[in-house]
DNA sequence: ATTGACCTTAGAGTCAACTCTAAGCTTATA
DNA sequence: TATAAGCTTAGAGTTGACTCTAAGGTCAAT
């Protein structure tokens, strides 16, 4: 059994995040002390371990809810189910992507545009590009 | 004289978000009639469509804030001063699309793992990988 | 017994960039 | 002149994911 402090430990996340978490239905302590601390067994263990794994890869906390409701009911749910989450994340992630893709491209033509000197801006390619709007729009 | 619906209109933003840069000092009005009416003039006209030429771009509200401060004194401020805010953009945008690219590749090896099909998730390995932690950890 | 580290809660604050509301005044058109 | 469309303001609400605070109770070690 892990006290909270010990499962942040364990996990990287603050006990602060750990408390936000179980708020959301997240992660939850099987057991409480006479005091009310919390305690962490095996199974809330591991149930904040998938938290902390989904939310690295980048789920949010509303596909983690989802993930979770999956994950203590398997037999009531199907893989079809999983990869459309996963589906619909690599989505999002792939036009955030492009957007950002976008972005790179013309701030790398920006940059190589103005020559970053010492001297003052009155003739700056980049103000001057801005100005004339003379950039695609992004996304 | 544009009234602030006609510039909304010229700049694809909307009155709101005009009135919410003007806030901001990102945008004004030169001129205002009698009963309080925003009048922009051709100087106001070029300033936001630059606004909005930089915001398309990703540069976000305080960047913005910078390259106008330079904009409207260019002989005080040097090309140097705008391409290190270009940079730094370019710079964050940089690590932002290499953290989603850790994401994209992840649920994309999550998404080959799994069948997709209609029967349950007893076995998906999706949820197994979550709940092995088998996955690096993202950026 | 005392100290210091740790735990509890409800609830407020943070960030960025909007987005909207309410209540009331103005202006253009018919 | 009536009506609808458009303008004004201050200020509150939205989103997602935390992050922190205050005020107080608990626990382990000296």
């Amino acid at each position: 059994m892990l006290k909270i402090s010990e499962l942040a430990a364990r996990t990287g996340l603050t006990a602060h995040t750990i408390r936000f978490y179980e708020k959301h239905d997240l992660i939850n302590a099987s057991e409480r002390s006479e005091a009310g601390y919390r305690y962490y067994n095996e199974a809330d263990i591991r149930r904040a371990d998938f938290v902390k794994t989904a939310r690295n890869i980048g789920f949010s906390l509303e596909d983690i809810s989802q993930l979770l409701s999956i994950r203590v009911d398997k037999t009531s749910h199907s893989c079809q189910e999983v990869t459309d989450i996963t589906q619909h994340k690599l989505d999002e992630v792939n036009e955030k992507i492009s957007e950002l893709q976008s972005m790179q491209n013309t701030l790398q033509i920006l940059l190589e545009s103005c020559c970053g000197g010492p001297e003052n801006a009155t003739h700056c390619s980049i103000i001057e590009a801005l100005d004339a709007g003379a950039v695609e729009k992004n996304s």
